[in-house]
DNA sequence: TTTTCATCTCAGACCACATCGATGA
DNA sequence: TATCATCGATGTGGTCTGAGATGAA
């Protein structure tokens, strides 16, 4: 059972490839009005100079229908105007989220995958084997262009990732008594939280649902569900508090808010500078606390009894139900543990299990 | 543009029975 | 108070099924 991406729109699939008309589009030229694979842009403008100058942008991370043309922070996603529209207007606080325009490229989008990915390849061998990777990377269709193109590993994982290893900074609604008493699990964090770029902005931290509301097509948020974060686990948590809003994942990144507390929409001069200025210290500190998190964190299901697991694994099945055993297998199963009376049956998973 | 059909995806149902937990003797 | 017996409720996993979504004709 396969998880969704949690930003791409159910039901639309991505918009293909003008040229070869069997990849999806990855980016969008605007001289020749095109939506092109990375491959086939890769092809068509390194053929000579002028193409090579033609700009580009990539497509819109949700719909993936158009050409992003902003940035956004918060989100960490490429969003073209419709959707940026529809998502920044949903209510006050996506409507502080900062973001840039989209800033064209010269280069093939295949060579900056290229040279994003290696930038990255240290981080990501600490924090391979994490199948949940996915879970936390804003738009799986989006990256897996690139797997695709590039011939990666699922598991490698871009910058605007990096964002996302930031989702665990204090939470005050934690912290205080207040917080105890909350249907939100508590994680006791050990790990000091590593210097906040916007202290005094925690207010403007918020994280957005793009799971829980199943996005539909007029992409209206539920205004309850604002603060849902994507672990699974908070469909069972109530609203959390206007403005004082951190769950798993929340983006320590600001708007530029007035002091009325609206969208100035200038973006803040030094977030994106300060955000890329991470010390290696600060890096390997969030990638530490990411893993902790990550290993308290389950989508699993729970098994509350593992004699019960371990005894129905045993059991005989018809088409998946369980069956009646036979007389014959009773008499086996009953030799086989009364013969070694006290025996254990190893499950690496969920300890000794004493055998019945 | 609308309708029909085929295909795909996914949540929930189903089964037997050891174990749990409450209750009473 | 401690121990034991009884009984209904619970939980466990692999497969099937039907509803809904999607795409092609």
């Amino acid at each position: 059972m396969g998880i969704q991406s949690c930003w791409t729109l159910p039901g639309l699939s991505p918009k293909p490839c003008d040229t070869c008309k069997s990849s999806p589009a990855a980016v969008f030229c605007r001289a020749d009005s095109a939506y092109l694979c990375l491959a086939c842009d890769s092809k068509i403008h390194c053929a000579n100079k002028l193409a090579s100058r033609h700009q580009r942008v990539w497509m819109c991370e949700v719909c993936e229908q158009a050409p992003a043309a902003v940035t956004c922070k918060a989100d960490a996603a490429a969003l073209c105007v419709t959707c940026d529209a529809d998502i920044h207007s949903a209510n006050p606080l996506a409507r502080r989220h900062e973001r840039f325009p989209v800033e064209p490229f010269l280069d093939s989008a295949e060579s900056i995958a290229k040279s994003t990915s290696s930038a990255f390849n240290d981080a990501v061998s600490t924090i391979k084997n994490d199948d949940a990777d996915s879970l936390l990377i804003p738009n799986l269709n989006f990256t897996s262009k690139f797997v695709d193109a590039l011939d990666m590993k699922p598991d490698m994982y871009f910058p605007e990732m990096e964002s996302l290893l930031e989702f665990d900074y204090p939470n005050p609604i934690q912290n205080s008594s207040l917080g105890m008493d909350s249907v939100v699990p508590v994680q006791p964090d050990p790990i000091p939280p590593a210097p906040v770029l916007h202290q005094p902005s925690q207010e403007s931290c918020f994280d957005i649902d793009f799971c829980r509301s199943k996005l539909s097509s007029s992409f209206s948020y539920p205004a309850q569900s604002i603060s849902q974060s994507v672990s699974s686990s908070s469909l069972d948590v109530g609203v959390v508090p206007d403005g004082n809003s951190f769950s798993d994942i929340s983006y320590p990144f600001i708007a530029n808010v007035n002091q009325n507390g609206m969208d100035s929409g200038v973006p803040a001069p030094a977030t994106v500078s300060q955000a890329t200025q991470l010390t290696g210290v600060d890096r390997e500190a969030r990638v530490m606390r990411y893993r902790e998190k990550r290993k308290n964190r389950t989508f699993q299901k729970t098994i509350r009894y593992a004699s019960r697991k371990a005894y129905a694994e045993t059991r005989p099945r018809i088409k998946g139900r369980f069956a009646k055993r036979s007389e014959s297998e009773t008499e086996v199963m009953d030799r086989i543990f009364n013969s070694a009376p006290g025996s254990y049956i190893a499950d690496a998973q969920y300890g000794v299990v004493p055998t019945f």
